[in-house]
DNA sequence: TCTGGGGTCCTAGGACCC
DNA sequence: TCTGGGGTCCTAGGACCC
């Protein structure tokens, strides 16, 4: 049997952990830039917000109901959710972090499922402060259906005989399913299957005609098939990508410079956290896409580098010749985007005699970057070409405090 | 004024190999 | 007159996830 530990409202969670008062009362929580509203607590929800609703849209709403409003903020998220997992991980050997918010736990062997979930659940709600639920199932897609009735009881759902199994799928929204999204889903209802009792009656080979390999993987799963497997290591990323709306619109060369080379600068810092070098790196600009009135253009390099690397002063060097390259005058670009693929390991860079590769030294200085800003805080230190005043970064009117990550933020008690 | 970011996997089609 | 079979690799596009 596996288990599906999933945190409730994990981000309005998080906002509400270092500060009771928001306890009880509506909390949501935005997306970059303020955009979007990307988690609600419960109270949120029955007040109606829905999910990705633009914030400017509904400031009204938020105003007349006292809702509270936090600017997204990931090392507070990140670190909650390494507190989370590892207590989860002490309930079995087996666990797959599936997000930020998720877990699978392998719960073969495990006796008396209902009270082993309903003790996982407590423990995590103990030792952490965020509320999880926990749906138990023969499969993850079981899991995953049980999670979410878990949601709407007492947080605990254990599916362990046919019988229960085919009473929650009966009327279960097939569109609720793990891997359905919105096109299938919108196939699927257009030919009348709206459940996923009714998905799981239809042929194999519909469902291989009309959702793949992937399709039939799940529609095994709903019958009590395993067939997507616990992972219990992670694999190496293929691609690693920075993308980032800017806080406002800009034409002006100089500013998405500054940009690029910041964004690829965290680029070459995330590829040196899983050690890996890239072989090509790609730029792209967009403007803004729900702007119609204004010119529209999405121009876009690859670059393939001549030596993998990782190091801050390559990976900005790479990009800069990119942006060069597709930069037009006239438009105004709401995003950059900085890619790298072809990842190697970085122990596994072949060097090649007839080089003239001075990379060495940037690979120096960026370990030592590291190091600063590791010690000091992000941003301490960066490369002149990043920019100082940097007008273009995002917005974060609603900011809490890094209470577990920042020595400054920590909270005081008497 | 204002609309997120970062990934994975699968398929079809084309280029190329012997 | 007649023009194979079997395979790999790559890419773009489309689906999905949180």
């Amino acid at each position: 049997m596996i288990a599906l530990a999933d945190c409730n409202n994990f981000y309005a969670s998080c906002e509400r952990l270092f500060r009771p008062k928001y306890i009880g009362v509506p909390v949501v929580v935005l997306s970059n830039n303020d955009g979007c509203v990307i988690a609600r607590s419960n109270e949120a929800k029955e007040i109606g917000i829905v999910m990705g609703a633009p914030y400017f849209q509904i400031k009204d709403i938020i105003k007349e109901n006292n809702i509270a409003v936090f600017s997204s903020h990931y090392t507070l998220y990140g670190d909650i959710s390494a507190r989370v997992m590892t207590n989860l991980a002490r309930f079995t050997p087996e666990v797959e972090v599936y997000s930020i918010d998720e877990c699978f736990l392998n719960l073969k062997g495990f006796d008396n499922l209902q009270d082993y979930a309903t003790e996982i659940r407590t423990s995590v709600v103990t030792n952490t402060g965020i509320p999880i639920s926990l749906g138990v199932a023969p499969t993850k897609v079981l899991a995953k259906v049980a999670n979410k009735k878990a949601k709407k009881g007492n947080g605990v759902m254990v599916l362990d005989s046919d019988e229960k199994i085919s009473k929650i799928l009966i009327d279960y929204p097939v569109e609720d399913l793990w891997g359905i999204g919105r096109q299938y889903a919108n196939k699927l209802i257009s030919m009348d299957i709206k459940t996923a009792e009714q998905l799981r009656q239809l042929p194999i080979d519909w469902v291989q005609k009309n959702l793949t390999i992937v399709g039939v993987r799940m529609w095994r799963e709903l019958w009590g098939e395993s067939c997507i497997p616990l992972k219990l290591s992670l694999d190496p990323k293929k691609g690693m990508c920075t993308s980032r709306a800017f806080g406002k619109m800009t034409g002006d060369y100089v500013e998405l410079q500054e940009a690029t080379a910041s964004y690829a600068s965290r680029l070459a810092m995330k590829l040196r956290r899983e050690a890996r070098c890239a072989t090509v790196l790609s730029v792209r600009l967009l403007t803004n896409r729900f702007n119609p009135s204004h010119p529209q253009c999405y121009p876009s390099i690859t670059v393939p580098l001549a030596h993998p690397v990782n190091n801050t002063n390559d990976i900005i060097k790479a990009a800069l010749f990119g942006l060069k390259k597709i930069y037009l005058r006239g438009y105004l670009f709401q995003k950059v985007e900085v890619m790298a693929t072809g990842l190697i390991p970085q122990n596994e860079v072949q060097l090649n005699i007839f080089d003239k590769f001075d990379g060495i030294k940037y690979d120096k200085l960026s370990q030592i970057m590291d190091k600063v800003n590791m010690h000091f805080g992000a941003g301490t230190i960066k490369i002149a070409t990043e920019g100082t005043k940097q007008r273009w970064t995002l917005r974060r009117d609603f900011l809490s405090p890094e209470y577990t990550t920042n020595w400054d933020d920590i909270i005081k008690t008497k």
